[in-house]
DNA sequence: ATTTCTATGTCGGGA
DNA sequence: TCCCGACGTAGAAAT
């Protein structure tokens, strides 16, 4: 086996007492580690909201950025969270530890009273390396900008993320008429919404300039009824897909080579 | 110590072989338990969009339900995950143990491969029980839609949801002076799409009634922007808390007091 | 700090 | 199932 770093178990207890868990925390917490309690515990959270949970059996896990997480036995998110703590606070209540995240602006806490908590380890993972994302909005910006002539033919561009008092246009073109074309785009299926937004600036930009203005919603897909709202508005849907799906992937070059 | 029930740690290993994990992961999958995998590991995805996260430590968590999240030391939200896995399966690929989450619809996946991996274990975690949210929207309509008052005196409520071809009006009411009143609610800081959105029920309704209709966003707050752009189109804003606030809560009744 | 926008958003409800 | 909208959305970029 070559030499791979391997992610450090720092210290793990099981069981605690209620003591040896508020040592344990009082120990590990900040200390750029991530800590897990697996504990059975009740659950308060007040800021935007405000929510209870009692007496459930939960992951509480505080990262090494301050975040913290509890989770449930299902589900991929959290049941309670706070995203950046700036300040945790170890107290104890009727002998068992509670644990107080809060966070200014917003102005939000989440309390945990570990009731009996069975195992509390921390560890040292290194940070993430070389994560790659495709398929984003912005690569398929940026993907046609750099070549119009996937939307249409003889399209030119004239301006990007062009600021408007309702909102910011995607692409902002010529067509080989000469007529203007606002570009909507979604790395998603699209929906009414986006009709909605296409129609503001189209609307936005005739008030602007002389001449006709086209509208295209450039998406993988569109739901029925958007399709049906840009017949109505006589805007247009062309189809643009964001990723090389899996099989034309060997094949075919995508959007992303053909920019390239 | 009362009769609290607490998490049961089915199985534990720490630094194990390949072989040692994948018969973990055999042994302890899909069996409504909690599976961590603390590991250097490599991560892709290949779905909706494609990612890949190279030779990285990091925490792999699989929960009963199927669920999958691969957490990096920092951050609420996963590196990579699966909402819900259709197919879970282990492989040896050059020694190292390899997981490969699949769905369906959407089709997407989620490929792991244990490079050194540190410490495996399962866990068996209650359901969660007696979890309360306070504050939602849903809420305050209720409330609201309960004592229209609140909004403005005199207000007489007249639908809610009402569904129209450009989406649903949250409140539809008659004012004192018999004007119809489209009321949009944001439980949080209302932006400039709140206003588009207020906006575009108010032209519709003008377009179906006849008589002044008015149009009021109700929210906490509201962004500069948005204000500035009611303003503009002579639309009305009022505040409305979701929740009594952390120090009011003793002292004054909030929405929700007042409406029960 | 405020505002806007994307997201593999996730999740729940309704037709 | 598709479609729509809320969410304590989170997180990043731009102002």
């Amino acid at each position: 086996m070559a030499a791979v770093p391997s992610v450090v178990l720092a210290a793990q207890i099981r069981d605690p007492e209620p003591s040896e868990l508020r040592d344990f925390l009082h120990r590990h917490l900040g200390r750029g580690l991530l800590v897990q309690i697996f504990a059975s515990c009740e659950v308060a959270y007040q800021g935007r909201a405000a929510s209870t949970a009692e007496a459930g059996e939960y992951l509480v896990m505080v990262k090494a950025d301050g975040s913290l997480q509890v989770h449930s036995a299902r589900g991929i998110k959290p049941l309670n969270w706070q995203p950046q703590v700036d300040d945790v606070r170890i107290t104890e209540e009727d002998g068992a530890a509670v644990l107080w995240a809060e966070r200014m602006s917003p102005s939000e806490m989440v309390r945990i009273a570990f009731l009996a908590p069975s195992l509390a380890q921390a560890l040292e993972l290194g940070e993430k390396d070389g994560f790659v994302l495709m398929g984003t909005e912005a690569q398929m910006q940026q993907a046609l900008a750099a070549n119009p002539g996937l939307i249409e033919d003889g399209l030119e561009l004239l301006d990007r993320e062009l600021p408007t008092d309702v909102g910011g246009i995607d692409l902002y073109a010529r067509d080989a008429a000469g007529r203007y074309v606002v570009v909507e785009l979604k790395r998603g299926k699209a929906s009414h919404e986006a009709v909605h937004q296409l129609s503001r600036y189209v609307e936005r930009v005739r008030e602007l300039v002389d001449g006709e203005v086209r509208g295209i919603l450039a998406a993988p897909e569109a739901t029925a009824p958007a399709l049906a709202q840009l017949e109505r508005l006589a805007l247009e849907f062309r189809e643009v897909t964001a990723l090389p799906s899996f099989e034309e992937e060997a094949a075919q070059p995508g959007l992303f080579e053909s920019a390239g």
